[in-house]
DNA sequence: CAACTTAAGTTGCGTAAACAACCATAACCA
DNA sequence: TGGTTATGGTTGTTTACGCAACTTAAGTTG
């Protein structure tokens, strides 16, 4: 590869490094903050999929959150310590957790996904349905060649 | 907002919490552990920049990986330390460190960039030029709009 | 049903992040 | 020129991540 070309791939080389991803999520957390939520954009990540779903075991936190195990783990403790959300043991499997919100965490699910949706438009200002549409798209293909 | 919106709107909500992000930078990673290359992929990002252009100043690092001032400050000791990157105190301006590469973290580059290449092949595989390039600028946008 | 394998969760360790507070030097300007 | 402001970098604290090793409980199979 030609030096020169590094620049014009600079694009593909942002994408590696996380930079887009960085703007994003710095974004949410500092609107998170403005509006008084003093959760992390990581720990909102777990409250959005118990907004969908409560009960999930921490597997399937892992899985939907793609992070590890031992993430979720200190998550959901950072989380319990926070009383958002609670362990409870499944009786049918003794191994799993399954994790419910708390009255707070539930309450919580309005102005959490308000400022979301605020960091989405915000993010996506000017851009039209159809880009963003393409873009599902390539994002969602880029999670299948990965996964 | 209703409820069956989340999960049409599911997209958005794994661009927040960095889900396409997280899947590159750590196949990244991984790549590069298995060419032997001992660096995390924030440390790449760094070196990246580094190749493209040495001598620059810890300030100009952070704002071309989107990182913050302490974050750069301590990548910059680890690679330091992995002797891949020395300091060099600006003359002209006493405040100012410049970043330069060793020779060991110039000889790094072929396979950095191979390794990096590596990972962007296997993320956009079966994709097209044209999705490839909508994307790029959806993405130029986002971060254009979170600046 | 005992031995083996798989699965869910936790702990340890090293690295990286955000934010705030701080120090040293440079630039401003009145 | 002396005081204020701005800039480049560092340090402290809390949170988060990735990997590997470990524990405990389920599932599998001879």
């Amino acid at each position: 590869m030609l030096d020169q070309d590094l620049v014009s791939q600079e694009y593909f080389y942002n994408f590696l490094t996380g930079k887009y991803s960085i703007a994003v999520m710095r974004r949410l957390q500092r609107n998170l903050k403005e509006a008084g939520l003093s959760i992390t954009s990581e720990q909102w990540s777990i409250m959005y999929n118990l907004w969908v779903e409560e009960g999930l075991t921490q597997q399937e936190l892992a899985i939907r959150t793609f992070r590890d195990k031992p993430s979720v783990t200190r998550l959901i403790n950072n989380l319990e310590r926070l009383n958002l959300v609670i362990r409870v043991n499944d009786k049918n499997d003794r191994r799993s957790n399954l994790i419910y919100l708390t009255k707070i965490g539930r309450k919580m699910k309005e102005e959490g996904m308000k400022q979301a949706n605020n960091t989405i438009e915000q993010a996506l200002g000017g851009l039209t349905e159809d880009q963003i549409a393409l873009s599902h798209t390539t994002l969602h293909r880029v999670l299948f060649n990965l996964k």
